[in-house]
DNA sequence: TTGTAGGCGTTATCAA
DNA sequence: TTGATAACGCCTACAA
């Protein structure tokens, strides 16, 4: 008992005694057993992080946020990476609890109703990230995929364009952000509007191949809307292949200003997210709910910005 | 204790019982506490995952596959991102074996004498990736940056190239892999070789100033040679903002064969690492070790491929 | 300031 | 096939 305070609480233990626990500690090598003292104080010091992917570029710097602002903080994350299925997180969800973490960071806010049950069962702190509702599980930071949407179709408004052709990864967050937009879009008569959904991952090739569809039978478009930066990347490419200039011949926009989108050539116009920001402010909200510490507003709407370059 | 058995060890356990069991634990949404499994066992069902970054793009992929295998195998992956000092990574390694993981996965080979001896205290399986020595701590998977570093330099050598410039990150492996390719180009006595170390991160802008400081005196060159792709990007960028054409006046070549390298304009010529088979294997080594189960070779060289593209 | 007793939730072991 | 007991290593609560 008293090596457990020397450790965690120095102050009501005789420095004299701190340094022959200290001295022991050496010597033998001591390290706490986190398992021993989670089980006791119901504490772990442990957040379990869930996101669909990483290696994308849309979540990596959010996860990365979170595991530096997580240390900073004394915790550590457990990250599982759980695809886009909502029944494979809830069992994941299920599994993760079992190491008793203080809090959880979700990817988004659709969830089957029996994780919610799983989490609020178990009364712990969660974070969504990514998206935005004013019913969150607890608290939430993230951003309207809708009117992402409608400022996109907003921004193509005033460009006198008739013919959109969207290229929609089948992934809910990217359909609601392509509704958005077509539903701006068709307040114009003269706007015709093509929609084509791909598949994951959406990659290059499939922004490529999927412009090539949509292309087919001699089909012309003024502006292609795509749900991610890689898929107008691939676009980009695709369209310059087939001998259009863009944006000249026509315009190209992407999403989520990933790191390459400002470097493209063209450099990619996209909408820009605090992706870091996310990560750091979940991260908080979560540690100073665990801490008992005031958290202020429980749902952040981060916001978003168009970073209009050269593509579009 | 039959509700242990039940849910770990059912085929010793009456149907009926088991029935009885699944009942109670739907009814009461039971969910083990794996904390209290891991103190009684000693075994936690826990990998933790040591690596610089991830979103520089170098690693992103070997952790979400070392991530996806080891779920595939009942593991959890503690993921913690300790920047690029062994000093940070010895404290932050102390910490994360007070979870008492079953295996560590370490990046890089050079690690402080009290990390390893710490290490070997614990008493579990280790794999270091991404670098190869035949004195790994444990096991090990990756590469040799010194023969990727003589590979890239003998490309060069058929190639006439008398002006060599090279860009390289203050990181370790890359200092390894350009000395490897320095080490082969000063072969010929007629070669000049300018070297230019920038800081971390080396992103593209890195890159772009990079290039632009050692062009300064009008100082012309054959090649530029990055440590990574995302560098080479930059000094692509810069080089045709400063009216080179890239290759025809200046070759650039890259590292790590990035998502990008393949789709940039040019496509940068670099040399390509098996990025998701190094956490494959990790995660397979270290999940055979610790349930018993025969490892092959405990040190895997998975080599490395030049990828000749436009850039160089 | 230090020490003792008991409990956290599981599993190993032995008994029934 | 099931149950009882003890132990894993730590911390809370209380006593000295």
């Amino acid at each position: 008992m008293t090596v457990s305070r020397a450790l965690n609480n120095p102050k009501v233990v005789r420095p004299a005694t701190i340094a022959r626990v200290m001295d022991a500690v050496k010597i033998t090598g001591y390290i706490p057993n986190m398992l021993a003292g989670g089980l006791a104080t119901r504490r772990t010091k442990l957040i379990a992080v869930v996101v669909p992917q990483i290696n994308n570029n849309m979540f990596v710097d959010t996860v990365q946020a979170i595991g530096d602002a997580l240390a900073l903080r004394g915790y550590h994350m457990l990250l599982c990476i759980v695809g886009y299925e909502p029944e494979d997180e809830t069992d994941i969800v299920a599994t993760l609890l079992s190491r008793r973490p203080d809090g959880i960071v979700l990817t988004g806010i659709h969830h089957t109703s029996e994780l919610k049950r799983i989490i609020l069962n178990a009364n712990i702190p969660v974070v969504e990230i990514w998206d935005l509702t004013p019913t969150p599980v607890d608290m939430l930071i993230g951003f309207s995929h809708e009117k992402v949407g409608n400022a996109v179709g907003e921004y193509f408004l005033d460009k006198g364009f008739t013919r959109f052709g969207f290229i929609c990864a089948s992934d809910r967050r990217a359909v609601v952000r392509k509704n958005g937009a077509i539903a701006v879009l068709r307040g114009r008569p003269e706007h015709e509007i093509e929609e084509l959904m791909v598949s994951r991952p959406a990659n290059m090739e499939v922004g490529r191949s999927a412009l090539r569809q949509m292309m087919a039978g001699d089909k012309r478009f003024d502006a292609i809307i795509c749900s991610s930066d890689t898929l107008a990347q691939g676009v980009i490419m695709e369209a310059e292949a087939q001998g259009l200039r863009v944006p000249q011949d026509v315009s190209v926009m992407g999403f989520a200003d990933l790191n390459f989108a400002a470097h493209n050539r063209p450099a990619i116009t996209t909408v820009s997210v605090d992706k870091w920001g996310i990560g750091i402010r979940a991260a908080g909200m979560l540690a100073d709910k665990i801490e008992g510490k005031a958290v202020g507003e429980p749902v952040v709407d981060i916001g978003y910005s168009l970073v209009i370059r050269e593509s579009a």
